[in-house]
DNA sequence: CGAGTTTGACCCGCGC
DNA sequence: GCGCGGGTCAAACTCG
């Protein structure tokens, strides 16, 4: 075997970091997923490193807000039912492809989860909230998920322990896989990003354990895992095939542990808003299903101001133990969960068209 | 030498 | 039932 690596190919971020694009173009017209770090100005030389921090805060959100199993309750609006009506003027197709795919993905989840149910429960983003985003207590990874979005996609199968996660991990395809125990799936997130770079540092450690060449794409998809040990979170990093800038990132579970702060000090944890200055000109957009809301492309910026403190603070739920205080701190607080629900992060993260439907019905 | 990456093979779920 | 594609494993390999 010849496993010589192209070193050239290897990966691509050697560039700087991620692309400044002040218009960014794509974020603008496009309602939507694109998270564009405007700044890399990370830790000024970290080739990836850039707007390290606005990763954790998307991740926070994620594990605060969209915890809940953003990818349950989220109703994957999708075309099926309703055509996805106005196309967006201006915004790239690749775009709508990869919302699209992110959809139909988050469609078969909920798919399942109203057949399970039984019914289209508006209150899909309900319940599971609150729990998800607590377990950490367990250092056992799939803690988090296990309790909420499996519970709320496949929780039929779930009978199983997220003790079994684990020795699923070890045993998995190996061998006598319990095969009617479902694979579980902890809650994924995923946002787009416009950079260069594969693989953003978000402050984690990854572990790349495979990689796959994605069907309709020239450009393969890459698995990473956390380091961490007990930690089971998982990354999937694709690129776009049509922009080759937009990197789709999908992470799937929560970390059971602080991030680590890499060797480099990329990760700009410090608390301080000195070092968040850095990640502060990062502005993301979170991925928003344009035909939903396309009123308005939901922008995330990272800003000093941010430092919001958990306006939510109130909804401890909002608040994950297992992030890094800093970043719990520098959440972005919404005023209520209730409004970011309808207008706040998950609007962006989650299709609004899911939540559309859930409210409608 | 340990940690991380590459890559082919394998397993599984899903759609046809 | 079959084939396809996604996801994961683990041996081989690279790098610091």
């Amino acid at each position: 075997m010849e496993k010589k690596k192209p070193e050239g190919e290897k990966r691509e971020n050697s560039m700087a970091n991620l692309r400044f694009s002040d218009e960014n173009p794509a974020a603008s017209g496009f309602g939507g997923s694109i998270f564009d770090m405007a700044a890399g100005a990370c830790e000024g030389s970290g080739g990836d490193k850039w707007g390290t921090l606005g990763f954790m805060d998307l991740l926070g959100i994620h594990q605060d807000f969209a915890a809940p199993s953003l990818f349950d309750s989220f109703q994957p609006p999708i075309l099926s039912s309703s055509p996805p009506p106005p196309p967006p003027p201006s915004s790239s197709e690749l775009h709508q492809e990869i919302l699209h795919e992110l959809q139909l993905e988050n469609k078969q989840l909920i798919q399942k989860q109203q057949q399970l149910q039984g019914l289209p429960s508006p209150a899909s983003t309900v319940p599971e909230s609150s729990e998800v985003l607590n377990n950490p207590a367990t250092p056992n990874s799939s803690s988090i998920s296990s309790s909420s979005n499996e519970a709320a996609n496949d929780e039929q199968t779930k009978t199983g322990d997220d003790e079994e996660q684990d020795q699923d991990k070890t045993k998995k395809q190996l061998k006598p896989k319990k095969k009617n125990q479902k694979r579980q799936r902890e809650p994924r997130f995923a946002f787009m990003t416009k950079s260069e770079v594969d693989h953003l540092d978000d402050g984690y450690r990854w572990r790349k354990y495979g990689q796959k060449a994605v069907k309709n794409s020239p450009y393969p998809r890459s698995y990473y895992r956390c380091t961490s040990a007990g930690c089971g979170v998982k990354k999937r990093v694709e690129r776009s095939s049509d922009d080759p800038t937009v990197v789709v990132t999908t992470y799937e579970g929560q970390h059971t542990h602080p991030c680590p702060i890499t060797p480099r000090g990329s990760i700009g944890i410090s608390p301080d808003s000195s070092t968040f200055g850095a990640a502060s000109a990062a502005s993301f957009i979170v991925p928003q299903p344009q035909y939903l809301h396309q009123q308005q492309p939901y922008i995330y910026t990272s800003l000093p101001p941010l430092n919001i403190t958990t306006a939510t603070a109130t909804s401890s739920s909002f608040i994950n133990p297992s992030f890094p205080a800093f970043l719990q701190e520098r959440r972005v607080a919404p005023p209520s969960a209730s409004s970011l629900r309808d207008h706040g992060l998950l609007q962006d993260i989650v299709p609004s068209q899911m939540r559309n439907e859930a409210k409608e019905e």
